[in-house]
Order: C-alpha cells, then sequence, then structure tokens
DNA sequence: CGAATCCTTGAGTTCCCTCAAGAGAAGTGG
DNA sequence: CCACTTCTCTTGAGGGAACTCAAGGATTCG
C-alpha cells in the first residue's frame, strides 16, 4: 500500500534511495501491527528476517531462568532491530516485546539480503547501524561494570536531556520507573531510593514522570564517577 | 610485501577474494607492530581506520576514571577490530592494548570505505562480524547483569571447553586470573575465592592455568543459574 | 469508586568489594 | 644455578551497596 511507501521513505535507512530503489524494498516489506505489550520474538528464535519501526516502541531484553529482566534497547519510530539474525547465526539474541501499540515493517531475510547486495549504500547504512548499536552496547557495560547505580540514573537522565534538548532542563521519562530501573540493572526498589536520595542533595526534583535537572553540573560530576579499581 | 599478501589471504574477512582483489586491499593495508602491553587506541581517540590481526593479541577495554578496568573483547590472529570508528562516529568507542608481541594490519578509514562499495560480498561479511559481536555483547550484558559470579565463570569455562574441543574436559586460560577477573567483571581476590570455592565443590580443579572440568553436568547448571526477578 | 498497577518505605541479609599481608611463580642478572 | 626483584595469586577480616521480603501508599483506569 502507498501508506507504507510513505512511511519506508522517512525511515533513516532509506533516506537516499531513489523512487524506484525504494519500491523494491517495498515490495519485500511486510506490515504487522501488534498491541501493547505483545511479543514479537523471544531469545533463541529462528530469525527470519528484521524489523523496523513505524509507529510505536519496543523493547529488546534479555531474562534470566528466575524472570530477572535486563533491558539492552528502547526503540522508536524509525529504529530497525532483529538485524543480527539477518546476517549472522539466524537466531534471535534476545527478547523483543512492544511498549504500546506498534506498528513495524518485516523484512525477510533472503530477500533483503539479495537486494542488499545491489545497494551498496545501504549496506554502509546499515553497518554504520550496527556500529552504532556497538556503541551503546559498550555504554552498557561501561555503566554496568564500572558505575553505581546513582552514576548510571545520572547518565541517563543527562542522556534524556540532550535528547529532549530545550525542555529547561526538565526531562520526562518516556518509560514507567519499573522499566527504567530494568534499563539500568537495578530493581525498582532501588531505584526509588536512589531518586529520593539525589531529591535530598538537591540534584533533581521528581515528580511523577517529569524529573527536574536542578544541578545539571552535580548530575555531571556524579554521571562520571566510577568504581575504584 | 608478499608475505602480508599471504597473510591477507588467510584471513576469514577476506576469504572468497580473488587474488587481484586482494591486491587492492593489500595496497590500502599498512602493517604495524607493537610490543607486549602497548597500547595502540585510547577511547575516545580519533579513529583514522580498523586494524585486523595477523598475529598476537588484543584486548578491548573501558576504564572507569578510578582505574577499574572491564574487558569488552580478546581478540586474536585473523579478528578485526575497530571498525566501529570507520563505519559511525569517527571515534575510538574503547581501549585497546596488546597482550603479546602483536602483528597487525591498518586499513585507513577513507580507502576502505571506498573499495567496500565495490566489494558487497565484503560488505556483508562485514555486517555478520559486526552482528557476531552484537551477539556477543548482548552475552557479556546477560552475564554482567542477569549472573553471580560463579555463574559468570562457569559460563565462560563451558565456553573455552567448546573452543578448545577434544581436551578431555581440560580448558587452558589463555589468559592470566588477573586478566580474566577483569574480564568477568570482577576482582582477583574474588575470583579466587570461587576458583577455591568451585574446587571445594567438586565441579573444576585448578592447576594453574589449566582447569580440570570434573563436573561438565553440574558446571553447565551452575552457568544457567541467574538473579532472582 | 473500586481494582489493579505502580511506586515507596522499612528491616534484614547477602554478595562482593576494600584493605592488608603473605605465598607462590616467573623472569633477570650475577 | 641461585639470589633477586617483580608480578601474580591467595587468604583473612571487615564493610558497604544493593537485593529480598513485606507491607503500606499513590496513581491509573475501567
Amino acid at each position: 500500500m502507498e501508506k507504507t511507501l510513505l512511511a519506508l521513505s522517512r525511515i533513516p535507512l532509506f533516506h537516499g534511495l531513489s523512487r524506484e530503489e525504494l519500491l523494491r524494498f517495498h515490495a519485500i516489506g511486510q506490515e504487522k501491527s501488534f498491541a501493547r505489550g505483545e511479543w514479537i520474538f523471544s531469545d533463541g528464535d529462528e530469525g527470519e528476517g528484521f524489523f523496523v519501526i513505524l509507529e510505536g516502541g519496543v523493547k529488546i531484553f534479555k531474562l534470566s531462568p528466575a524472570g530477572k529482566e535486563q533491558i539492552l534497547h528502547l526503540f522508536g519510530p524509525g529504529d530497525s532491530f532483529g538485524e543480527v539474525a539477518v546476517f549472522e547465526g539466524g537466531s534471535f539474541p534476545a527478547n523483543a516485546q512492544t511498549l504500546q501499540k506498534t506498528r513495524v515493517v518485516f523484512f525477510p531475510r533472503t530477500a533483503f539480503r539479495a537486494l542488499l547486495r545491489r545497494h551498496p549504500d545501504l549496506a554502509l547504512k546499515l553497518l554504520a547501524d550496527l556500529s552504532r548499536k556497538l556503541r551503546e552496547f559498550t555504554l552498557q557495560i561501561e555503566s554496568l561494570a564500572l558505575k553505581e547505580i546513582p552514576s548510571r540514573l545520572a547518565s541517563y537522565l543527562l542522556y534524556l536531556a540532550r535528547e529532549q534538548a530545550g525542555n529547561g532542563k526538565e526531562v520526562t521519562l518516556g518509560i514507567s520507573k519499573g522499566e527504567l530501573a530494568r534499563l539500568l540493572g537495578t530493581i525498582p526498589e532501588t531505584l526509588s531510593r536512589i531518586f529520593g536520595r539525589l531529591s535530598g542533595q538537591g540534584l533533581i526534583r521528581v515528580t511523577g514522570r517529569r524529573i527536574a535537572l536542578l544541578d545539571p553540573v552535580g548530575l555531571e560530576a556524579l554521571a562520571r564517577e566510577g568504581k575504584a579499581p
């Protein structure tokens, strides 16, 4: 349908493609819709292709056998996920679940790879895309291994402030505090205590999902703190 | 020199290239040598290109301001590293240091990208390469966030057993126990205690850098253990 | 307005780290 | 080959950050 074609043209991955090229990708893409909280795929599933988000939000996460969750990525419109299974190994390396009502385009592995061979520019864009994800993972590993939780939270708040530039030093969490805990590698109880502690120190003020960054300099210092050797 | 050309042909990334194609990559590659413990690049450095290891070993790692180290990758002959800076962002996302005397080939960013456009097969190989690294990172994040240290160690020992297949359930650490601690996200003291505990439980026997896996089934169970929700 | 979810707060525990010191292994030079 | 330094590893005692368990408040939503 035409609607999807227009949507595809707005996806960064496909920027710069001619209308004709776009049509080829449109021809192999399949639009799919998911309700809030639906599973798109599970860790270890055979990956028959990858996804590009048109609308909504998706979390990519790992689960421990006992059910503890670690969020790896939060993705929104224009982001792609599941590429790993297309280019290597064949199985998805984590779980994917929607955070809201979500529309995606699914690109089947074989058809996409065949098309990719004839579009070196797109291959370079995908290389950049995977590289960005690798870079984000290095930051997440650094966060998990080398920072304490208050420092991880400060880093995340400053990251949000950069994303939501111009909000006058106030950021809005796009996710619940429970999800945020699972993104930062902790649990809601601990996160709640740390919100309280940082508020007590005058670094932030918490009003529901809105966080006022009262002392950006102090937060920067906290974000930079790391564990001892 | 001819020697490097032969070495290039043995690198998985360049498998399947014709002699002529190989010569083009050989033409832009620069061989470099490093002594043991030398820094190849630092976190945040401008990345003018990437590296392929001919001989030796390299660790990629992050440092906290206080000097705590987290190893992200250990690479050996045939492995490449530093690609992230070639395709996105321009700076290296972590530090790289040799573990032994090491020879590498350096491919300058611009020349490599230009060449890559004309070799879609190589682009697909690089996509597979980056995808494998993304998959490994998901495992490492899972390990750091969802497993306790004994479980991380068991996972690593079983991973080594798979790599060093056929050694009759005995593996050899390719790195010092100190490095292993920094790979698993802990410190030598803790690792030493856990080696002791697992030995006491009859799961392993430690003789210097050689570890006998006395109870693979028990180790599998330990490796699968995860933190509670 | 009640149910369900999300969040907060408290008390107790645990895993792992810090600090400190000694034992062992490995490489160096006489 | 042996004393030497140097690096690596082990062991002990103590402390702290974060987790578990439990229950009460606050939102949200039908």
